[in-house]
DNA sequence: GTTATCACG
DNA sequence: GACGTACGTGATAACA
């Protein structure tokens, strides 16, 4: 029957689909062997809706003829147009990429036509068949909710989102793009898309892109009149960038004569062959499926085995219950030995398209480890150890070590392992995956794609609890892992890893591995279930070779200029000492707390001593600095005092800075290493050690000298992006403050402005000292602020603060509200959450007594250090792609500064494109209601760049 | 190993 | 009504 009026088209987009039920639906796998089919489930479910719905033929647009449409590959004819069209699309996750030609094998066995053309995205095999039903006298309804669809909505055309179950007609395209169907080509020209990677012009939103739409009618007449636009900004860009619009047009267009091997009568519906879709639902293991089908085919359902079942992987309390953890067998793991045992473990690897990796090494430090041996697991219960690198016990008269018998050679194990462990197909899983990446980089191996049980436990888990692979069996596997220093001993007489005798490297390393992979089949569909995977897939796991990266690069630091500034410091600290002990009148160690607590408040009777917990007196730098203020009545002790502060910050430069960083410089490279962790904050924040380069002096002008040392080599800058004020930018959008929101665009005096507000003084009249009140108030409400902390701070009686802090919630209400609007938060789901999703829990929140106070004031906090933590986090992310072209690296991060080491030629282009990266950092995940601004600087030390 | 102190954002 | 408070980190030296 030729296809005509009264026959309805239904279309389905089936790779738009997949995405989104793997997305929206929970992480089902096949019991017998834990296949991820959560999408394919999905996915069969709507064709047989649509199936089963067209036979009952009741319903005014039910289809008569039915089409599932893919995308052919990722490489379309807008590639030749555009290279990086969809450039930056983000790999498909690993366990969504099995599913993709399990969908096709289904729409097949369903009997249903499955279309797909060589070179054309699915949107546009789409365009071609509506527009020909239409054509033919008959209606199409497309089965999807992308919005790159909409342009096709018209008479005869309309969508419909399986999802929402809602129907999308030429109002709801109004709703989303501000314009009529035949219009939305327009708004999506000028407004680019970033997911798909369409330029578009730059500044230019949905909003503004429908105002102008509206306005001028159609996109050539708005091109040709861009001159009369009022507003400047928007009409230089719209003349500059009329030919990436254009090339956006084209982009965005889809095309309707797409060649598609199929009539629209061959699409009409026919019911699925019984064997055919029988065997495929019972091969997925789809037990309600299977039955809803044999019903409808009027055939018996196949007997699927009991323990056969789609199976959501079950909360803890029913693992425990229902399933018999399999116990640990040290004796099961492997040595493996011999290159046939490799290649077969390997093999295995392959089969089951993912494997728990780890690494033995000399030493924690990734830039000075020698690779030791590597582990394997592949099913829990069965993992192997590969010794590489393990020593004879004794050495001989010079204290020399030979390579122990009997093991594999460390280039052939690499070159054997290394197809598989740069295999996009397999997925290698690592607790701490930057350990072991950076020993593999250090090896030419370079680990994609790769899971992380660290940082999976960390996305679901901040706050709750540590994230090491010791206290994560523990806790969840109820497994105690064989102690480091029962191998390594500790102390003085510590052995490195390739000394440890091999039965006893064996256990633990393939524990170690067999450990991670239990982790992970546990952790991966939790991750779901708590809503955290977007944080982790984004926020968390693209970080690590990013953060890999900059730690082998090192910063260079000039040893020299350390040397002398320790040497000047070690003369300053004896003549202080001599002082402090002639005023003291004994000699004692200055840098006792204890001591210099009974000289000044026992011995020579200064007035205010307070004892702490412990006993001892509190002599920390603001209790010094009020007894230096003791001038009149007990001048002895101010000065003592006195010089006691000066004692302390230069032996603090000292002994943390000067000294301590020469011993970190890296022998081989002249340069320092630090390592980040990426889990250690639980706001989302990165903690840097080994050492700490977070923290060098720069707030007073003698500790700041210390970032002279940090230089960069002979034809290189060092240049440093900083984020001006994020903390309270993101509060101003959290809380939304229209005043603090104005300032912000127009570039006032932040602190200035909050004084100005606070205290009833013209901007023009400000002094510092007001200023410097607003500003404690300011940091004060990041903090979750209290009377009696700001009192403290700013030095003043308690009444006093609170009185600020009145003043304050009164002038701007909202910051109020959304304090206790977070704290209600918690109390009731025990934990607060950024912007971008990540759960930071605050355990605490409903404990009586002070750790209350503290939870609350954490979580007030926690939101918006962790959101700029997000920000800066996906700037660091998008930096390596956006200045690959240059000859810059980035080395630090410092949770709102970012620095690079650049040819001096190549400064002018570098900070334009990486300020712009973290500008807009927060898009398009974020539409923050106040633009982040960055400042910076660049010169040949990190003192200069600041 | 814990405590006090102090460096950073 | 009293309690004890600014948020988040890491390194060092002293001391138990």
């Amino acid at each position: 029957m030729t296809f005509g009026k009264g026959h309805h088209l239904h279309l389905i987009d089936g790779s738009a689909y997949i995405f989104r039920a793997y997305h929206a639906l929970p992480p089902l796998t096949r019991k017998s062997d834990g296949l991820p089919v959560g999408a394919v489930a999905g996915f069969c479910n709507i064709l047989w809706n649509e199936l089963s719905r067209s036979n009952g033929s009741n319903g005014d647009k039910a289809a008569t003829h039915l089409a599932v449409v893919f995308d052919h590959s990722s490489r379309t004819f807008r590639n030749a147009i555009y290279s990086d069209y969809k450039a930056n699309r983000p790999e498909p996750p690993e366990d969504l990429r099995p599913q993709f030609p399990l969908t096709r094998e289904a729409t097949r066995a369903f009997n249903v036509a499955c279309l797909e053309t060589e070179g054309f995205e699915a949107d546009d095999i789409i365009a071609t068949l509506a527009r020909r039903a239409v054509a033919a006298g008959g209606s199409c309804t497309i089965i999807s909710s992308d919005k790159d669809l909409m342009q096709l909505v018209g008479p005869g055309i309309d969508m419909f989102d399986p999802m929402k179950s809602r129907t999308i007609g030429p109002d709801e395209v109004i709703e989303k793009f501000g314009v009529p169907p035949d219009r939305v080509i327009d708004v999506q020209s000028l407004a680019g898309d970033s997911v798909d990677n369409v330029p578009g012009a730059p500044g230019i939103g949905l909003k503004t892109a429908a105002l102008l739409i509206q306005e001028y009618g159609d996109l050539d007449t708005l091109l040709a009149r861009a001159g009369e636009i009022r507003q400047p900004k928007r009409r230089d860009t719209l003349i500059e960038n009329a030919d990436r619009i254009r090339i956006s047009r084209e982009l965005v267009t889809l095309q309707d004569d797409t060649p598609v091997d199929a009539t629209l009568e061959d699409l009409e519906i026919r019911l699925p062959e019984a064997d055919k879709v029988m065997e495929f639902l019972a091969k997925m293991e789809f037990r309600t499926l299977t039955k809803r089908v044999a019903d409808k085919l009027g055939i018996a359902p196949p007997s699927l085995p009991e323990t056969s079942q789609l199976q959501v992987t079950p909360r803890e309390e029913e693992t425990q219950s229902n399933e018999e953890p399999l116990p640990f067998d040290h004796a099961s793991y492997v040595r493996i030995r011999d290159s046939a045992t490799l290649d077969r473990w390997i093999a295995r690897i392959r089969e089951v398209g993912h494997v728990a990796v780890d690494t033995e090494t000399t030493s924690l430090d990734e830039m000075q480890a020698a690779l030791v041996g590597i582990s394997l697991a592949v099913d829990p219960g069965q993992a192997a150890y590969i010794p590489l690198g393990h020593t004879t016990g004794g050495g001989d008269l010079f204290g020399a070590t030979a390579l122990a018998p009997d093991q594999l050679p460390l280039a052939d194990v690499l070159a054997a392992l290394k197809p598989v462990l740069e295999d996009p197909a397999v997925l290698k899983i690592g607790q701490n995956m930057k350990y072991d990446w950076k020993i593999f980089a250090r090896n030419g191996i370079r680990i994609t794609p790769f899971d992380d049980t660290m940082l999976m436990s960390y996305a679901m888990q901040a706050g709750l609890n540590g994230h090491g692979m010791d206290e994560l069996a523990d806790r969840y596997l109820g497994h105690q892992c064989i102690p480091i220093k029962s191998l390594l001993g500790s102390g003085k007489s510590q052995i490195t890893f390739d000394k440890v005798a091999l039965d006893d490297a064996v256990k633990y390393a393939a524990e170690d591995a067999d450990v991670t992979l239990r982790l992970w089949q546990l952790f991966k569909p939790q991750l779901h279930r708590a809503g955290v995977t977007t944080v982790y897939e984004t926020l968390e796991r693209p970080l690590v070779p990013v953060l890999a990266e900059m730690e082998m690069a090192g910063i260079k630091v000039d040893r020299e200029v350390l040397r002398g500034m320790s040497n000047v410091f070690a003369q300053k600290l004896v003549q202080l000492e001599e002082e402090i002990q002639s005023i003291a009148g004994e000699p004692f160690n200055v840098g006792s707390p204890k001591q210099l607590g009974e000289i000044l408040f026992d011995r020579m009777q200064v007035p205010g001593g307070e004892r702490g917990k412990t006993g001892a007196y509190g002599t920390g730098a603001d209790v010094l600095e009020d007894v230096t203020t003791l001038e009149d009545s007990h001048p002895q002790g101010a000065r003592l005092a006195a010089r006691v502060l000066d004692w302390r910050q230069i032996a603090k430069l000292k002994s943390t800075y000067t000294d301590a960083l020469q011993q970190a410089i890296n022998p081989d490279t002249g340069r320092v290493h630090t390592c980040y962790s990426i889990a250690g904050a639980n706001t989302g924040r990165l903690a840097s050690t080994d050492p700490n380069l977070q923290n060098i002096p720069v707030r007073t002008e003698e500790g700041r000298r210390i970032r002279e040392a940090f230089v960069a080599p002979a034809g290189r800058v060092l240049v440093s992006l900083d984020y001006s004020q994020i903390e309270l930018r993101i509060l101003a959008h959290i809380a939304d403050i229209p005043e603090l929101r104005r300032a912000f665009e127009e570039g006032i005096d932040i602190h200035a402005l909050t004084a100005s507000e606070m205290f009833n003084v013209p901007l023009d009249q400000m002094t510092p000292e007001i200023r410097r009140k607003a500003k404690a108030i300011n940091f004060g409400v990041i903090y979750g602020i209290s009377g009696f902390g700001l009192a403290r701070n700013l030095r003043i009686p308690r009444a006093e603060a609170q009185g600020f802090i009145d003043r304050y919630f009164e002038r701007f209400p909202g910051i109020r509200t959304y304090m206790s609007d977070t704290v209600k938060f918690a109390q009731s789901n025990g934990h607060v959450q950024t912007l971008f999703g990540r759960k930071i829990h605050t355990s605490e929140i409903n404990a009586k007594g002070p750790g209350a106070g503290f939870a609350k004031r954490a979580a007030i906090n926690a939101p918006i250090q962790g959101t700029a933590a997000d920000v800066i986090r996906r700037a660091m992310i998008r930096m390596p792609a956006a200045i690959a072209g240059l000859d810059a690296k980035m080395l630090l991060q410092v949770h709102d500064e970012l620095l690079f080491e650049v040819a001096e030629t190549d400064v002018p282009r570098l900070i334009p494109v990486a300020k712009e990266v973290m500008e807009s950092a927060a898009r398009p995940a974020v539409a923050l209601k106040v633009h982040l601004a960055v400042e910076a600087g660049q010169g040949p030390t990190w003192a200069a760049a600041h």
